[in-house]
DNA sequence: GCGCGATAGTGAACGGCGTTCATTATCGGC
DNA sequence: GCCGATAATGAACGCCGTTCACTATCGCGC
């Protein structure tokens, strides 16, 4: 019971990933076991211990990898126009448009728990600081905002942005007047911009 | 094997839920089973299935009581003033406080995952819609909004609270100028209700 | 061509899980 | 003092993550 490198620890490391990301797409996180993925790249659950240290570490590079693909329409939203506004409402929409369209893979990414003490690693953080920073210059060019106001500024929004993404894709807002997520998104930038722009830079409108 | 209502259906509910709360404040959504709950309370597993539909039924009770019980100091916020953005700013700190004092609890009101086709039942989604409502009497004051904007408002703005809450409380925003949850907060409030006032009514400043 | 040491991968096992259900021990009423 | 109803049990089913002694195969030196 032995097919000695049949594939490298590298390929198998991309089949585990690969058929892990599969399984949350179709069944969510709850659908991931160690023996389902084992079952469809057709090795034993045990292997799956030669190349991760458990199931965390492995969702944790399945989150890694959604992470990186979550940046680049985001990335492309803010290249796509120079109108810093436009780029944040952009950035935004391709935010929730990402997590409407990998609803599963989205949700992994900030619904995975680590066990009660354990902190997230680095290259997680890394790259949820690197979403936020995305919208750092646009949000500096349009507010004047610098330091850290314009680290709390960020964040703040950003988180906003976040937050309203889940709660309408995860149907937890199904009250009154039920709104589309974009038109949420879109309501918190532009008054948030509204307000901003009108505290830091109080006597202007550059039309 | 049977003591016959040693206690009423109603005590063993209660029993249940109080025993369930205890295991999700000490280890988390993730420390919580049906054995667990049993041993604390000196029955066996089968029980709670007399009592429970499953054991999702039995987290959304414990759910619908934090969700209560997050309710009384966001009300008593708006209570505690007549400004209606010190309404909302003390709404908000209310929340991050609860979040911040009952992390477990909260984090279970919007981390537990029913099955994949499965929706949240109302009494879930009705207290959460009470929480939006409870800020919609200042938002309208503040602001002059109403009906579908006011909704967007109030959804939108919520929604972000939310998602500071969130990142913020669960670490994934340990980033460049990392920011105290009540901060973020404030900034997100009083930039959208600067620009939200500035919208809706925008030639006045009734100070 | 052959044997041997290294090792990739196995598969059985452990202790846990949610859930079901036939069985039992106890109760109230007759 | 019995008997029907029923609260509660506990064993069982099929899952789970994780570990580890073992084995079947490989590459290498002869």
């Amino acid at each position: 019971m032995a097919r000695r490198s049949e594939h490298t620890r590298e390929q198998l490391r991309d089949l585990m990933l690969e058929a892990a990301e599969q399984l949350i797409v179709n069944k969510g996180l709850a659908g991931l076991s160690a023996r389902a993925i084992a079952r469809q790249i057709g090795y034993t659950p045990g292997t799956i211990y030669l190349v991760f240290a458990n199931l965390d570490d492995l969702i944790l590079q399945v989150n890694a990898r959604t992470l990186d693909r979550l940046r680049l329409p985001m990335q492309a939203a803010v290249a796509a126009t120079d109108d810093p506004e436009q780029q944040l409402l952009g950035a935004a929409r391709a935010y929730a448009d990402f997590a409407r369209g990998h609803p599963n893979l989205w949700r992994a990414c900030f619904e995975h728990r680590l066990p009660e003490g354990v902190a997230g690693p680095d290259f997680i953080d890394t790259r949820i600081a690197q979403l936020v920073e995305l919208i750092m210059a646009p949000l500096a060019r349009v507010s004047g905002a610098e330091g850290a106001a314009l680290d709390a500024a960020a964040q703040s929004l950003w988180s906003g942005v976040h937050g309203v993404c889940i709660l309408t894709l995860t149907g937890k807002l199904h009250m009154v007047g039920g709104q589309a997520t974009e038109h949420l998104t879109d309501d918190l930038i532009t008054h948030y911009l509204a307000g901003l722009v009108s505290r830091t830079s109080p006597a202007s409108s550059r039309a």
